[in-house]
DNA sequence: AAGTGGTCTAGACCACCCT
DNA sequence: GGGTGGTCTAGACCACTTT
């Protein structure tokens, strides 16, 4: 039951792991508190037998994990856990298609070509009055409607789509084959909102029903725009739970847009 | 404008930041596509004139963002992004409190002793019917009511709560004068709801507008849960932007307890 | 057998903080 | 000046995949 404070060196977890998992017990049994110091590098190196580099591995997921923070010339110290704020995973509604006891599929309710001017042409950066496709889709779980999907997707006329590639589900599917268009980068953005009648009623739910709406726009290469438009998740079927214990994320891992020269 | 792909050794980034970049870059750029294999470590160290180390540790930077995969034996491979799925982060609401132009309060609304049976003293792991500390607050940004907080806390007689710390609206700060309380994790789970009256009338909202509901469970060391409730925000005042444009992080950050030997 | 990524070592130099 | 973390090197051995 107690984790001993030792390496196992014939272990087939490897040291920066056990040595990660114990500095973490630490924490969580409390024998470190928030604010706490925890021992020097090389103190760590000593009493655990141990090079540098694979100690300050095992720090450097913790402090990846937000749970540790290091401070240049004073030492590393347990961080204050976040009591609201969180990280979350939406997962991906396509993977949870593939999951083998429930049978998921895709109802293609409607697409067509459609001039397309304002906010849908911004985000397509197309020329307002030119044509994309347009297009709306359940997702269902076990026939039962959870996610309401309605985008417009830029057409490239060299690569015409093929109804049955849409019905098939996979959007990314539909890119493949066209280089142009493979998705690179994704933004999206997550809100509350209630469900208009005609959304609801493809839902089999109620108009005023709450839902998450997940706006979604998928850049390809040099940040071309392929797609843009919102789902919405059926409130009452779907929820999310955070993951790393409400610790922050360290900046390095959430940087962005992969930086240029300086 | 072009990133030069070599690394300055004069530069302040170090050079596993600068290899990162460059790579992510070749991502960015459709030079990589999603499936293609990256030069292997070998090359990139003969190609860049870095140690082994270096490289990885660029490397694992992107296998950490979720944008580069390495398998064992076979090579580095650029990842599919998800279309929908994604990483978000939650703020802290009063991380918010403490921006410099907008005034955030804190209102208390009410606080008393409870007798807690059901799913309250479940949370709280304490015998039905003893009791705990109820709390109702409403958390305002420039005098706007934007987040309605409600919450059950352990009691601890031996620190008992005063008034006017409940009011100051940090409630880390509540418990740091008590170690057996001090947050050291957190559980959250995000839903989307439809307000109640009551809690409508709160937030200077209608019955029925749509907001998030984050469900708190925060617990001091040991797994000793500390305080069980939810916050409900406000879904016109909040939405979130995922990060990491879409790729899905490493499972590595992601793993939960601390494991422990096995 | 050759090539790949995964782990680990034992050093080195540096910038920074504290006393 | 002594201790701290940040970067980097040049090796080593291993497990795995492919040819």
């Amino acid at each position: 039951m107690v984790t001993r404070d030792s390496i196992d060196e014939r272990s087939f977890v490897p040291a920066y792991l056990q040595l990660a998992h114990i500095i973490q017990n630490w924490v969580l049994k409390g024998s470190l508190m928030p604010g706490d110091r925890i021992p020097s590098e090389s103190e760590l190196c000593d009493r655990f037998g141990l090079s540098r580099m694979t100690v300050r591995r095992a720090i450097s997921i913790l402090t990846g994990k937000g749970i540790l923070k290091s401070e240049r010339g004073r030492g590393t110290f347990v961080s204050n856990p976040n009591t609201e704020g969180g990280l979350f995973v939406i997962p991906d509604f396509h993977e949870m298609l593939r999951s083998p006891e429930d049978k998921g599929s895709v109802k293609l309710l409607r697409v067509e070509m459609r001039r397309v001017r304002g906010i849908p042409g911004k985000r397509l950066k197309i020329e307002s009055g030119s044509k994309a496709l347009y297009m709306e889709r359940v997702l269902e779980m076990n026939s039962e409607p959870l996610v309401f999907d309605r985008k417009y997707v830029k057409y490239d006329r060299s690569h015409p789509l093929l109804e049955a590639e849409l019905g098939h589900g996979d959007l990314y599917g539909l890119f493949k084959n066209n280089p142009l268009l493979a998705p690179v980068r994704t933004e999206l953005r997550l809100s509350a909102t209630a469900l208009k009648r005609e959304e609801a009623s493809l839902l089999l739910a109620k108009k005023g029903d709450p839902a998450f709406c997940l706006e979604q726009h998928i850049f390809a290469a040099n940040d071309t725009p392929v797609t843009w438009g919102w789902l919405l998740y059926r409130g009452d079927r779907f929820s999310f739970e955070s993951i790393s214990g409400g610790y922050r994320q360290s900046e390095a891992l959430l940087s962005g847009s992969g930086g240029n020269d300086r």
